[in-house]
Formats: C-alpha cells, structure tokens, sequence
DNA sequence: TAAATACATCAAATTTTATTGAAATGATAG
DNA sequence: CTATCATTTCAATAAAATTTGATGTATTTA
C-alpha cells in the first residue's frame, strides 16, 4: 500500500466547497431563520434566478439544503445535519491533533 | 440600503475554500499528529513537490497552517485556532434552528 | 567554491467553476 | 387549452483553479 493517507468523503469535499463562495454563505444566511422561495432569495440577494438556481444546485449536492415544492414554489431550507457533520469534522481537529515536535526529516522513522 | 445580509468575511470564505480539496484534506491529516517538512509530504502523499508547494500556500493563505523554518526545511503545522474559527462558523447555525443535533453517545455532557 | 538539497515561484496547458440570457419544464388559474 | 408564474436547464462564454515542468533562491555539504 503505497498511500495510507484516508481519503476524505466526498460529500465532506462537496460540503466545504458549497461553502467556499460568499453568494452561498449568504443565501445560508437567509436560511438561517425560515425557508425561503427562489424569487424570495433573488429579491433579498438581487441576484439573477439562474444565477441563484446554479447556486442552490451546489448547496443542495451538498446536502447543505433541501428543496420542498409547494404548488409552484420551490422552498429551501437547511439541511442542519449535514453542517453538523462538517463542524464535527473540524471538531475532530481540535480534540484530537496533539501538538508533537517534528521528527527530524533526514532520521528514518 | 440594497442587500442587508451579512456578507460573510474573506478569511472564512477561503478557509473553507482551502478545505474543498481532498488533497487539502490529506495535508491536513498528515499535519494532525505533528508537522511536516514538504518533501515528507512528497512522499507520504505521492505528489510533485511544486504540486504540495501550490496547496501548501492555499492553506496557509486560509491561516489554516503555518510554515516554520529550521535549516533548508520548511516545517508545517496546523494552526488551531482558524480551524476552530471555521468550527464556530458552523456551530452558529445550530443555535438559530428548529433542530437539536442528537447527542452522541460517547460524549457525555 | 561547486554540488546537492529543500522549497518556492513562474509560465503554459488543462481542467473546473461561474455567469449570462434564452429556452424548456411544470404547476396553476382562467 | 392557453396564458402565466416560478424555477430549472442549456449553451456559450468568461473566469478561476489545478497541474506540470522548468527555473530561481536559499541553505548545507563536500
């Protein structure tokens, strides 16, 4: 076996890439509270629909939001356990990443 | 007033952006239990050199490493604090919702 | 001093992601 | 059925991220 490093899930990748853009934080912003419509979000983003479908395509991949059609209406929401699945992976690096000192680069270990 | 939600800060933007890569990632699991000079993270992750060097300087853009020099190597390490920032991020979303996460288990409280 | 090592940086090529406007879908009301 | 509204999807383009190989810069060793 040449690489032990564990690859992380794709889902954790998706979900910090999701995260990774300032239009998409915002629009988690506006979930925060309630769910919301898609011409609900573009009025408070002003920000084309297209442009905010692409966007809630990645969050939802993501599995950061869920859609839930009513007549209509498509309302978004957050899907809370997936940001809790990402906080605990970083959770994990606060309480399990013991500061050692280096081992010296040219010392075989 | 035009958009009145938050924009979210650079920093968290591209700390979560550095973390959106499964290289990235490994860097920062091998960084967990002590750091690393760049070419032991040549080896352990079967990279280019200059191919670590360009994610290195993702992560450590993000603050989510630091770079310490001792001789000719450079030696990384994971700096807590930002990766704990990025957690709080994330945990803020657990306050404002109709949701209670389930509590694990094995972690009494 | 010359050679070797460790790493960064640059430029070019490639791949991925974002934006835009228009067309398509799908629900609903008349 | 037809018109309308909310939203998605598509295609073209633009922009950004990634990879690769070469080169540059310290630092150490011979």
């Amino acid at each position: 076996m040449r690489s032990s490093v564990p690859i992380p899930s794709n889902l954790i990748v998706l979900g910090f890439r999701a995260l990774s853009d300032p239009l998409r934080l915002q629009i988690l912003e506006l979930l925060r509270q309630e769910e919301h419509c898609v011409c609900d979000l573009c009025d408070r983003l002003e920000a084309a629909q297209s442009k905010l479908s692409f966007h809630l395509k990645v969050l939802k991949e993501a599995e950061l939001v869920r859609a839930r059609q009513e007549g209509r209406w498509i309302y978004y929401s957050l899907n809370l356990p997936q940001l809790v699945a990402l906080e605990q992976y970083l959770a994990d690096y606060r309480r399990f990443s013991p500061m050692r000192p280096a081992r010296s680069c040219d010392s075989p270990s």
